[in-house]
RNA sequence: GCCUCUGUAGCUCAGUUGGUAGAGCAGAGGACUGAAAAUCCUCGUGUCGUUGGUUCGAUUCCGACCGGAGGCA
């Protein structure tokens, strides 16, 4: 059978809208097969705060991409591509449906627009020399240096923001070519799958937030606090260090505020969480908005679903 | 009851030697190509408690009143 592109739906969303409770019913309905698009999901352990799907719901339908990874370890979007690539191609040869699910917004732009990641030992070995120089010499030292290698990318991109600025320099010095030629290269003319996005949203942000509310103190109820202390006397740094749920507890353990505080700087850190993936996913390309708010997303995206496959499928037909 | 302090942005407070005001936090919007749950950028009109008076002009000075805090009885 001449294959074409292999079809993905993914759900995708900010925190608490409902993602994995929407693709498990859609995966249940379709014969399909969940990729996870989280970057603190990948981890093992920290279940609560990353809110990953339940051991029931696991069992309901495959999952992949979930609690592999050891939690000292640091990850990148490159890393995740090149996995998930490989996962999406053995759920299609085994003739189940692709869905992807998740909030990490770069992951999934990344996946389903088919960027390229040059696997480089290189890249990395700079990318620690530039580390340490920017402790060193400070930012605009490092800006100077980026000034000299590509004095463009200085424009393009935000000099305050080291974590561009370093990257910057590793890409123009390990490459070297400049940023906007590296930018171009890796990316794909061309997606390499067929995709749906399905982008949960809302027209009512107080809607998402007290959603965001209700889950972090449900967290709370569901062991969030031994969690927190677990990850705090362990001090894993690395990737994991972000999740949100743990540091915000921190202030709580050393008695600087409140239990009670903390949950709250915790929701508040999570709404602001919420809006910048809302920010996000709002340029996503074709993608269908569904409103939380204002339907039952089950049924529409249901509907959204099967005229998507069904094309799909007259499509490979055609082809055939 | 008397005395002192205090009332300015959603919150905490600056400030104007009289020319209608600005920080932090909260909030909002945005960016995003190998840390992304990260990181970064932009955004501040509010009866300056109310009401009289002095003044060309008061949020600023004076009086009264109404809140709040403290002290003396």
């Amino acid at each position: 059978m001449s294959k074409v592109k292999i079809p993905v739906i993914a759900v995708l969303g900010p925190t608490a809208s409902g993602k994995t409770d929407l693709a498990i019913r859609l995966a249940q309905c379709f014969g399909g097969e969940i990729v996870s698009c989280d970057s603190m999901q990948i981890y093992e352990g920290f279940d609560v705060a990353t809110a990953k799907p339940t051991p029931a719901q696991l069992q309901l339908v495959p999952h992949h991409m979930i609690g592999f990874l050891p939690a000292g370890r640091s990850y990148s979007v490159a890393e995740y591509v090149k996995t998930a690539q490989q996962t999406i191609s053995d759920i299609d040869n085994r003739g189940k449906t692709v869905f992807l699910c998740g909030g990490t917004g770069l992951y999934a732009d990344a996946l389903l627009s088919g960027m390229t990641f040059a696997d480089s030992a290189a890249q990395q070995e700079k990318t620690q020399e530039v580390l340490h120089f920017l402790q060193e010499n400070g930012l605009p030292s490092l800006c100077e240096r980026l000034q000299k290698a590509d004095s463009a990318a200085l424009e393009q991109i935000d000099r305050n923001n080291s974590k561009r600025v370093v990257r910057a320099v590793v890409i123009c010095e390990s490459t070297g070519c400049s940023l906007a030629e590296y930018k171009a290269r890796n990316c794909a003319s061309d997606s390499p799958y067929q995709t749906l996005r399905l982008v949960l949203d809302v027209h009512d942000r107080s809607f998402l937030y007290e959603r965001i509310d209700r889950r972090v103190d449900e967290m709370s109820q569901n062991g969030l606090l031994e969690e927190a202390k677990a990850f705090y006397s362990s001090h894993i740094d690395g990737t994991a260090a972000q999740i949100i749920g743990y540091k915000e507890l921190f202030p709580y353990f050393t008695e600087e505020i409140t239990y009670g505080q903390a949950l709250e700087n915790l929701k508040r850190t999570t709404r602001r969480y919420a809006k910048r993936q809302l920010t996000w996913f709002k340029k996503a390309p074709d993608a269908c908005h569904i409103f939380i708010d204002e339907c039952d997303p089950f049924a529409v995206a249901n509907h959204i679903c099967s005229d998507f496959l069904e094309r799909m499928k007259q499509y490979e037909q055609k082809k055939a």
